[in-house]
DNA sequence: CGCTTTATTGAGAGATATCAATACTTGTGG
DNA sequence: CCACAAGTATTGATATCTCTCAATAAAGCG
């Protein structure tokens, strides 16, 4: 775990690209100027680092700067579950205001950078920028939707369904950055996805090789490409945004 | 679904019994007084009556003042998933801030009311009253916490071992609420439990009756008793709180 | 280049789902 | 107040999906 105290230009909320999907939503730039008093240090951390453990004291929560972290939940009995996986732009350590310590682990899956948001202070700044308040809670809540739809999945699809909800709600936060939305690198392994998704490791990769065969992706190793859109969202169950659903004119 | 706007000094956050369990924790008296005017209004439900439904749009939260409310998400195939159980002092709808829309259907299981918080005026007071914003962050963190859980159960237990620990949160809550810790009537069905757990309401029957075989339990329809606590504790893989570890004293 | 880790594929076992029959509750109306 | 209907829960028999165990293959790493 390395520390940054950065002044370096590029390490401010005002210039930083990552601005329209992290905090800074809509705040005017005298504001996002204070932001950038709070915002000071950075933690980069090399692939199978951990941010913070589940029982750490919250001091801080964190936003991905680059590079993808998972958070997972441990049993007594040594069994884990991946809860989450985090993407450039979103939060880490939301579950730790709740009684002041994180609730689960935060490791780094691939050469990443958080930005640290200390808790206190940004609690003051919130309350001064109502902007930046509102936007706290629309990320919280969102959070809170992720996890539900996340429920759903664990609780009322087959594996091969929550397979494919899981490559399109990838596909979605990607696409909602700016990286392609159909071909990308997976940087969690096979162990990962199915701990994710509740299923094992063996069934994550019999699925994913079936869909190759029907010719809904491509796969080689981590690397994916999602050729059907279109039948993957009708395997997942869900509605695909992109698509336009033919509506005839009338009267032609 | 029944308006009231009532006068009447019961209703009043300032003397609510609820009040160690909802918004206004640790909040000085001229301050509750800010939070009487805002929640003015209460809904009272009839069983199976929808307090909003998926795609409402969100202008109030809403909390639990008696009764039991279940939030739930639907697929497209019509299959639907049981994604919270909501008991007195919890509040309802966060999942509709992150995009001004209710994500879930939230459905009454008994007779129930709940308090109405509008929205907006909500998040003015939360700026001037600090400890209200941070009370309000901790309660969006602890849904997120306690969704996290379900899907560690969900993608990790099998079905005894969710039920068990279905059966311990309930308990775990309702002892927070000063209601009895080892015997209470569960409001849902099997349906609704199984729909929660991600199992079949027969697979529900038969652990049930199996925990009661086993002496962990006696169950008449929906009215139950926990027998053994700590077997219950040891089958869900969590641990006890309630039980004092025994440590050996030293030198003895 | 060889070792370790990670991923794929196959065969068989097991947990839970599904289908079906029965019993129990609750509510309604005669 | 009882009888009937509709909804809800239990229990059994069988089917199915996913897991587990095992062997092999491929990739990453020193």
């Amino acid at each position: 775990m390395n520390y940054t105290n950065s002044d370096n230009p590029s390490s401010k909320c005002s210039v930083c690209v990552l601005g329209q999907f992290c905090l800074p939503v809509g705040i005017s730039s005298t504001d996002i100027a204070k932001i950038d008093t709070l915002v000071k240090e950075r933690v980069h951390l090399q692939k199978g680092e951990s941010l913070y453990r589940h029982g750490d004291t919250l001091s801080a929560v964190y936003s991905v700067r680059f590079g993808t972290l998972k958070t997972e939940y441990c049993l007594e009995d040594g069994r884990q579950q991946v809860i989450g996986f985090h993407l450039p732009g979103e939060i880490l350590g939301l579950d730790g205001i709740g009684d002041g310590h994180y609730q689960s682990d935060a490791v780094a899956l691939e050469e990443s950078e958080v930005c640290i948001i200390r808790y206190e202070a940004f609690e003051d700044l919130a309350r001064q920028i109502p902007v930046l308040q509102k936007q706290f809670h629309r990320i919280l809540s969102r959070e809170l939707t992720q996890d539900q739809r996340h429920l759903l999945s664990l609780g009322s699809l087959r594996a091969e369904e929550r397979l494919a909800s899981f490559l399109l709600n990838l596909s979605q936060r990607l696409a909602a950055r700016g990286y392609l939305n159909n071909e990308f690198d997976l940087r969690m392994s096979r162990v990962e996805i199915g701990s994710y998704l509740g299923i094992q490791i063996e069934t994550v990769s019999r699925m994913l090789s079936r869909f190759a065969e029907s010719g809904l992706i491509q796969i080689k190793q981590r690397h994916i490409k999602l050729i059907d859109m279109d039948g993957l969202y009708e395997l997942a169950g869900i509605p695909n945004p992109d698509r336009n659903t033919q509506i005839k004119p009338i009267g032609v």
